[in-house]
DNA sequence: TCAAAAGTGTTAATAGTACACCCATGA
DNA sequence: TCATGGGTGTACTATTAACACTTTTGA
């Protein structure tokens, strides 16, 4: 029980990279540090890593505590180590990186976290290396996309082809050929018409679809 | 400074997998674990991360005792962080792998501690979730070696192209057709050609070809 | 009637897959 | 002379990329 004992510890922080998709745009949900070091700096949301939870389950309360969300989808990205990454005391950061509706998020957090929805584009100066979290994670999120649906946790539950190529726009950083995606997107089997039209942002309407199983 | 003393802290571990390519076949080091809990059953290379050394600075030292080896192909693949994942204490562990020339391998530090190679495909159970570890490593080390020539880092610096067919072989777990393959490889830029032939393998002897740029 | 977004097919290029025989040599 | 591994090309299929016009409708 005691074979360690001979080894230092470290205070092992989460940091959630918590991306949404409004007005067109990729944002990443941060917030105004309430504490030294950094204090009064812009951040992800994070906390630390108690005793009685995993990583993964630590990620989740945080995630739940700033955003009120749970069944969110999730990913462990990476862990960022150096050792002054933190000026203030030695801290190994585990970052997750989140996608979820912005309707769903409870928006009354916001002020209680000093919390703000940004474009991915154009972020802050974040402190510590946040920033580099931010950037690995959005790569991830990039390569992800190309392959699997997890868009459907960035959407509304129903949503129209267009809303669907600007999000994938919005993350790749590149125009989409509006014919080649529509066609790739309907050859696999993510998502299915619905006999719904959405006519808010056009005069003729356009198709509502949604996915075909909600994965969160 | 004390802003963080009402949080725990952890052990952080370091875990690697450490890949290596002999008799056709895709390999792991492992060696017996010397102390309690698990003392006696098959284990990854690990340490615990100093306060001195960031977690990749830790990752390296790490490989170094165990091998002999510096300047290793090495990347990140993961931190498993479970409450119970050690039964002896709470230990946190970020997992690296490793991709080295089992020829610069220094051989007499495998009796120090008790290490060998084995076959990825017939690795015996590990302690703790070692064995979650190596199959997570296996997949990223097959998904990365599709586009980027990291098995310069697992071959001798000459090398035929049958043999590079089978390492691609061995690390994804399926057989390649021998034309196709050796188109592909040469589409790239990865390899050239050297004047050198190979006879101890075929009566025919084959060309060795070496690596553009001895990536590490 | 027109502005604004929705919707729709074809062609060319590229990448990937399947497949079988001759070559050079030492034993 | 033959057994062994080395070396080579072609046809088919699938995927990706480029590209422009018609439809619908509310203002």
């Amino acid at each position: 029980m005691t074979a360690y004992t001979s080894y230092p510890q470290f205070y092992v922080s989460v940091d959630c990279v918590i991306f949404g998709f409004a007005d067109g745009h990729l944002k990443v949900l941060i917030h105004q540090r309430p504490y030294a070091p950094g204090q009064g700096e812009m951040s992800l949301i994070g906390g630390f890593v108690q005793t009685n939870e995993s990583i993964d389950t630590s990620a989740k309360r945080i995630l739940k505590e700033f955003t009120g969300l749970d069944n969110v989808y999730m990913q462990q990205l990476a862990t960022f180590g150096e050792v002054e990454r933190d000026p203030g005391e030695r801290v190994i950061s585990i970052v997750y990186f989140a996608l979820i509706n912005v309707n769903d998020y409870d928006s009354t957090l916001s002020d209680i976290h000093n919390a703000k929805w940004v474009d991915v584009d154009s972020l802050p100066t974040l402190c510590f290396d946040h920033n580099d979290m931010v950037q690995k994670a959005r790569h991830t999120v990039g390569e992800t996309i190309k392959t699997e649906p997890i868009g459907c946790n960035l959407l509304p539950r129903y949503f129209t082809l267009s809303l669907l190529q600007t999000l994938y726009e919005s993350i790749l950083g590149t125009p989409i050929d509006k014919r080649n995606f529509r066609r790739s997107i309907s050859e696999k089997d993510y998502i299915q018409a619905t006999d719904m039209v959405d006519r808010s942002s056009s005069r003729r309407g356009a198709t509502l679809y949604k996915f075909t199983s909600r994965n969160t």
